[in-house]
DNA sequence: CTCGGGTGTGGCACCGGTTCCACACCTCCG
DNA sequence: CGGAGGTGTGGAACCGGTGCCACACCCGAG
């Protein structure tokens, strides 16, 4: 509609000077600046980044690879980034790719190896080689927050460590008889997160020289949801007889689900049950529920710090970074154990019929 | 990187036979295509949707403007656009704006007016007039799915008809004594909606008689979270004497935090207490809640559907249209009341207690 | 006074596609 | 047999910016 050589016309300069005088770059006088400026706003001009990038290689729009959007961990990554980016004039391109398969070749190999994006943030997806190779190979960074898988810088927390503080607090109360409800990888996604949950359980339990209860050592599979942790958690709690006196789930939204379970089993909490979280969900005060925060919202903004760094634009000083001023991937993101109602020492009863 | 005359010239052709042939537009021998697909397949070539997009003013990208990623209903709806977009080969463009102020008209006035994106699609947003002029001045279709205000075309169940219905089921059962927990507009978002679902509320109510309980017409404004719903409800649910029979909450997430709220002051549910909700969230089934279903998802798709028809893009035939196969925007969007376990008969005592 | 260097501006090529137009060729029909 | 019309291809302009380069001017230093 409007382009830059109406401008340039209206305040009778070139192209070129036009161009200098509303991106900032180079020589020019401030009268004609504002002649420039003001020609601009009168004809209500606005460039068009396409343009741009076609010269520059820059489109300032990042890809965001997420598998869901609807998990409150993942939608408070989302938030996150997008406003970090959007102060920082970036666009946001979002490929919500719950599952492997054709669709998910799709968007490495098409979508997002074009150039429209200037660099890609996988959040909770485990990428393989070539997915990490098809993006670094036209020239853009791809980092990962959180998601497992070779490659790509990546921003996580010690999922491993916290999970094992997790079961080391509900030992400490005294629990013996403690389950794990770990997360059966939907797709693909974040899979191996689960199994470094997993596996912190399973080092403190070890460490304790406690033997998990139940078959297949104590853990229950549940699908990452609510209801996924209501059924998983009727399946564990099912038999009196085996039933554990604590439980450890491997996201909030799981021990949501179980904590409803108990509920209808009529089994009281933290009395006869203790119960720990993972990820510090926004309902988990009014519920109660002891678990190990973690802070999306922020995990996301150094995502698009970090990316910024890569990129070269500046950014503000929050995050975290390396002396030489490169992100720094080798720290953990910050994770913490808050103790609430949810979790308490083992009724007596309890410990006898064991 | 590579560019469509390395194409060309790999295959022995000019850049327009190359262009022709890949695009699949003019004439072009099948010999020479074959030749020139090949030759972009042995090289990698993969097209710069900037500069197709400088030439044809297409960009093939969508912007979505929503208030919230993590509510239910908006991630819900986010889903549904992204996996729909992503079928028709367009990108999706996320613009997260929760309230009025500069960061709003920035993203109208900047990032939306650029030609960056082929429509807009605004998601429970109360759109002002100046907005969607901007927009539809730059020759871009902008439509609303939800919320409220002029000039847009709009995708919209029947609010005021659905909350009548949910009210009507309480009335039905028997209840007099009937609450609404109605929602607050936080921001600018949607706030329109919530006076929509009042305004069916007041419609059962003066229709059958009956007056309100507590002082502001039986409403009590709650935040639209969990915690809102918690919170509002403690302070209606406080005083016993004035306690109701009913509520009918203006979300289920809002009607969850009441159940929890009856929970947590001994109210036993359903007996003492009703509730019905409004959203057909994914945990309605699992707390047995009463509510008017409607299907964001759906949704979603239905709003990337009207676009595509909009931009003049082939699309599945799922969706409502007009019989000159444009958009439906007149017909409402699908509710239904799902009654459960939540909501039952007020019990004798309760009766006379009035 | 001359020369060097900083400042301000315009011309022009270029990014990577699409599309219009001209042209060549072939076929079919009157 | 000539012309109309369909098919296949290349040349070149163009989309809307950016950035290199040349040039003009001014000022201060030698």
């Amino acid at each position: 509609m409007t382009a830059i050589s109406d401008v340039a016309r209206l305040a009778g300069v070139s192209k070129s000077t036009a161009s200098r005088a509303l991106s900032g770059r180079g020589y020019v006088s401030e009268a004609t600046r504002l002649r420039v400026v003001e020609a601009a706003a009168e004809i209500g001009y606005i460039a068009s980044p396409n343009a741009a990038s076609l010269v520059t290689g820059r489109t300032k729009n990042v890809g965001v690879v997420i598998p869901f959007v609807n998990r409150w961990f993942f939608g408070e990554v989302l938030e996150g980034m997008e406003r970090t980016l959007l102060a920082a004039g970036y666009d946001l391109t979002l490929y919500n790719l719950a599952l492997s398969g054709p669709d998910r070749d799709r968007v490495f190999d098409f979508f997002l190896a074009r150039k429209r994006v200037d660099a890609v943030i996988a959040v909770g997806v485990d990428l393989t080689e070539r997915e990490v190779e098809v993006i670094e190979g036209r020239g853009k960074p791809i980092i990962a927050l959180g998601g497992t898988g070779p490659g790509a810088p990546r921003l996580a927390i010690d999922d491993r460590g916290a999970a094992r503080l997790a079961t080391e607090h509900l030992i400490d109360l005294g629990h013996e008889r403690i389950a794990h409800l770990a997360g059966a990888g939907a797709g693909s996604a974040a899979r191996s997160v689960q199994a470094l949950r997993r596996a912190g359980f399973a080092d403190a339990m070890r460490e304790a020289d406690l033997h998990p209860v139940g078959e297949s050592d104590g853990m229950v599979e549940a699908e990452m949801t609510l209801p996924g942790g209501y059924a998983a958690a009727l399946q564990l709690l099912g038999h009196p007889a085996t039933r554990p006196t604590a439980i450890f789930a491997a996201s909030d939204e799981v021990a949501f689900g179980a904590m409803r379970a108990a509920e209808r089993l009529g089994i009281s909490l933290p009395g006869s049950l203790s119960i720990v979280g993972f990820d510090g969900h926004e309902h988990a005060e009014l519920y109660g529920l002891t678990t190990i925060e973690q802070f999306p919202r922020v995990q996301g903004r150094f995502a698009v710090d970090a990316v910024m760094r890569l990129l070269g634009e500046p950014t503000g000083d929050a995050d975290p970074v390396t002396p030489d001023g490169l992100p720094d991937f080798d720290r953990p993101l910050e994770t913490r154990l808050v103790v609430r109602s949810s979790t308490t020492a083992p009724s007596a009863r309890s410990l006898v019929a064991r």
